[in-house]
DNA sequence: CTGAAAGCGCTAACAC
DNA sequence: GTGTTAGCGCTTTCAG
């Protein structure tokens, strides 16, 4: 390159000004763009003596390939939309969401690829969403907390864009089940587990405080706790909340004026666990020695800090974004070349279509 | 990604293959690619009747425009990258990360910008940072929680990216200062506030609970609390916590045992006040008769359910992260075309550079 | 193994 | 006002 401005920066580093370009690269390594453009792409067959010289002009220049050429030319954005339903409030006073981000940036940073987070306030928003997925701007998606009537499955599909859900949506149990890949805890499972150790524990009148039905995270734990009560359940023992402290506080209220009797108590999660055992102590009742109880998910800033210490269910929620976003990525892959193995080790069994259903541990602590 | 099946769908959507390009629009609309590129832009120059063709081809060819394409010719990309220091734990027990972040998307949202999330996990990832910012994938940058050593500014700086800072960023206060722009509360004067209201309320004996001294918050709110203290400020009634639950505790233990005759405490956020509330009400004293109390922040989740429920400083944490989106955008119009007036109303006065401080304001409820 | 050339889809001068 | 014409920087056949 001839023209060098007149006075050059004395530091070593790069010159400012318009980034340098292939070309630049190619000028001033004595080969071609195509031949760059080889080394830069990590290409096999370029002759070591030219790779290194194109490595140092890359170095020298502090070359940077340009994002929306490739992504012109190549059709792939290098980046997933992680959309996020605003009105869930529980963004706000659970860290799970940020666990699950986290797990999914991990994942994705792995695999240099963008995270762009989409919160989405309102049903006016589904436009927005719906126009950003249309405009190839990402390569797939990622959504989370789906109810019975939401558009994202629509918007995305419409889109051509593959998407993996969190938690299992509410749609796969309808008749027309679409085949959607998600990933989720196996809710069902945990809620047997923790609701067997209650039994074994000797407990009889076991009352379960659910969480909200349009989610099969709520339904899921209930079935679970159905299962093993088997043809003792009883309708008596069973209270509603919302995932929420006070929603566990009001649902136990509730047991207890119905049911005094009770002596075992399987929440949902820990929240309304915490909640529960708040107005468990308040009625004068000792836990777990009048009332066991276990909750559910395993909370970190909850369950090992109410007193005494929840017993719980564990799920790795870092561990399921992790795996969506692997999950997505693969699917994304093979898109590109449909071909098999790719190194990626499953962290579990897939039962049906893409599907994961992570395994749940049971944390016992003090209060059961 | 299951193909689709190959009966075409009836329905009235857009043909699904390859996605319409301008040509194809211009060519159903029977213009030019630079007539249906003007309409598509709201340029205003183009005749009704030619426009409304547009329109109508765009319509029904389901035409979106390619990002890559334009990014490339414009050297816009409409993204905006929001860098988020990950070993802060903060942001796993705090709501305070995701409520600066909705503020941040929702402005964005509003100019049609994207929120581009970077979790930096440690030393090894500002290389991938540095990369990324490098590569112009995004116009401008938000980043939070600097400490001293923080290396975001440099790469920032080096990589042209114009970035707005959360949080007064430590360095200000150095020498040579760097004029970064940057938002925050006003932690200073809202500790005088709490303080004032303190002593006021009658009482002498004021005891502070600080925040970590790596970082602003905690600096500023420390020099708010000995602002009004003046020539009364006295060292044993000063004890270091770390913005968690467990540290407050741990810092009012070590207050009543250095000084048990006091009768008030400043804590540097409400998660410490949560922690002393306990170890006060322990003690036996009674809150806020023997000892009063008041926090920072109005942490929904925590001031309003401690009992009593908290007097405490609030901050407008989303709306510090709209400002600092519209201080970004703002700068970024600008440097497209550098004139005056955008009719972006400032929230607040900016007292020098481009930074803005906040206001805050005492919510009294039960603990002072 | 390497280079030349043809675009990817769009915007922005510049003519008409 | 509207069309024509160059590219933006990169990958990718296709020759050699």
């Amino acid at each position: 390159m001839p023209d060098t401005p007149p006075q050059a920066p004395a530091g070593s580093r790069p010159p400012a000004g318009p980034r340098p370009t292939l070309e630049a690269v190619a000028a001033r390594a004595g080969v071609s763009r195509a031949t760059v453009s080889r080394v830069v792409n990590g290409s096999t067959g370029v002759r070591q003596s030219l790779a290194d010289k194109v490595h140092r002009a890359v170095e020298e220049l502090g070359y940077v390939p340009n994002h929306a050429a490739r992504t012109l030319v190549t059709r792939r954005t290098g980046a997933v939309a992680v959309i996020i339903p605003e009105p869930e409030v529980r963004i706000f006073s659970d860290p799970f969401f940020f666990r699950q981000i986290r797990g999914i940036s991990k994942e994705l940073t792995a695999h240099d690829t963008q995270l762009v987070l989409m919160l989405v306030e309102g049903s006016g928003d589904f436009e927005r969403v719906s126009r950003y997925l249309a405009g190839g701007h990402v390569d797939g998606a990622l959504a989370f907390s789906l109810h019975t009537e939401d558009p994202i499955p629509a918007i995305t599909r419409r889109a051509g864009i593959p998407t993996v859900y969190g938690g299992r949506p509410v749609w796969t149990a309808a008749p027309d089940r679409q085949a959607v890949p998600y990933v989720d805890a196996d809710n069902r499972d945990g809620a047997r587990v923790a609701v067997r150790l209650l039994r074994d524990l000797g407990r009889g009148r076991i009352a379960h405080i659910a969480g909200p039905l349009d989610q099969t995270s709520g339904t899921d734990r209930l079935d679970g706790y159905r299962d093993v009560l088997g043809a003792d359940y009883d309708e008596t023992l069973v209270a509603q909340g919302a995932f929420t402290p006070e929603s566990g506080a009001l649902a136990m209220a509730e047991l207890l004026a119905r049911r005094p009797d009770l002596d075992a108590v399987f929440a949902a999660n820990d929240l309304m666990a915490s909640g529960a055992l708040r107005v468990l102590k308040e009625s004068g009742r000792r836990v777990p020695r009048d009332v066991a109880l276990v909750g559910f998910d395993d909370m970190d800033s909850v369950a090992a800090s109410t007193d005494p210490p929840l017993t719980t269910v564990r799920q790795d929620v870092e561990g399921q974004g992790r795996l969506m976003a692997r999950l997505l990525l693969h699917g994304l892959d093979e898109a590109a070349a449909p071909a098999g193995q790719d190194g990626v080790a499953p962290l579990a069994a897939a039962p049906d279509s893409d599907s994961v259903i992570m395994r749940t541990t049971l944390v016992r602590r003090a209060t059961a």
